[in-house]
DNA sequence: TTTCTCCGTAAGTCATGACTTACATATGGA
DNA sequence: TCCATATGTAAGTCATGACTTACGGAGAAA
């Protein structure tokens, strides 16, 4: 669940495509593996890393299995670019302060 | 400069540890390597990773170069977390829309 | 209970990438 | 010019992870 976990987990392009999908909305995973290049138990496995990093959660409905995003996770995700420019932003004035002292 | 490019570039623990080092300020290669557990060189490439997806940019001080974090590609970052929240906020809400119809 | 569907897991293969040392290049000063 | 500093690049090694096929298990319907 750490930053680093969820960057590793986005890093793989069929992971960030899963990632892409489930923004349009929830899906099972044979319909994820359909519309991708690889099969379906390669889906499986990437969709247990999404799920460890917190990026997806998971619904059994019936016999399928229903995946979706994890909202604390993508809000997570969303505050540490928010607080990591603002942090850059005030970093550039202080270089810039001190290139003027 | 993709998405998946930025992604990958920060998968890797050394690089998003630069990335976090860059938060504070400016600075050079020899000082960045020192402080993490990789040589000098394996800091340069991790740092040619991270321009080339658009994370950090150089700046030449005599015979230093100097990185510093590249704003542009910190904002689209920001920008497609915000973004991402919006729409599946707004997919969840399809969702419940659809299961009550 | 049998059967079908849907999915996760195990095991093995293969490519990729993160690291090292050695070398090349460029800047600034004596 | 000659040397020292700071960094990028080349080449090679080794671990990791993304993929495959084969198999196992659980729920729904006959």
């Amino acid at each position: 669940m750490t930053y680093g976990e969820k960057f590793e987990a986005l890093a793989a392009p069929i992971r960030l495509a899963v990632f892409e999908r489930l923004r349009q909305g929830p899906a099972s995973v044979g319909a994820l593996a359909d519309g991708l290049p690889v099969s379906r138990p390669a889906v499986s496995q990437h969709l247990k890393v999404l799920k460890q990093a917190g990026l997806v959660a998971e619904t059994r409905q019936g016999v399928k299995r229903i995946y979706r995003l994890d909202t604390e996770g993508l809000a997570a995700l969303r505050d540490y670019f928010d607080r990591f420019w603002d942090d850059a932003l005030g970093a550039y004035k202080r270089s810039l302060e001190a290139r003027d002292a």
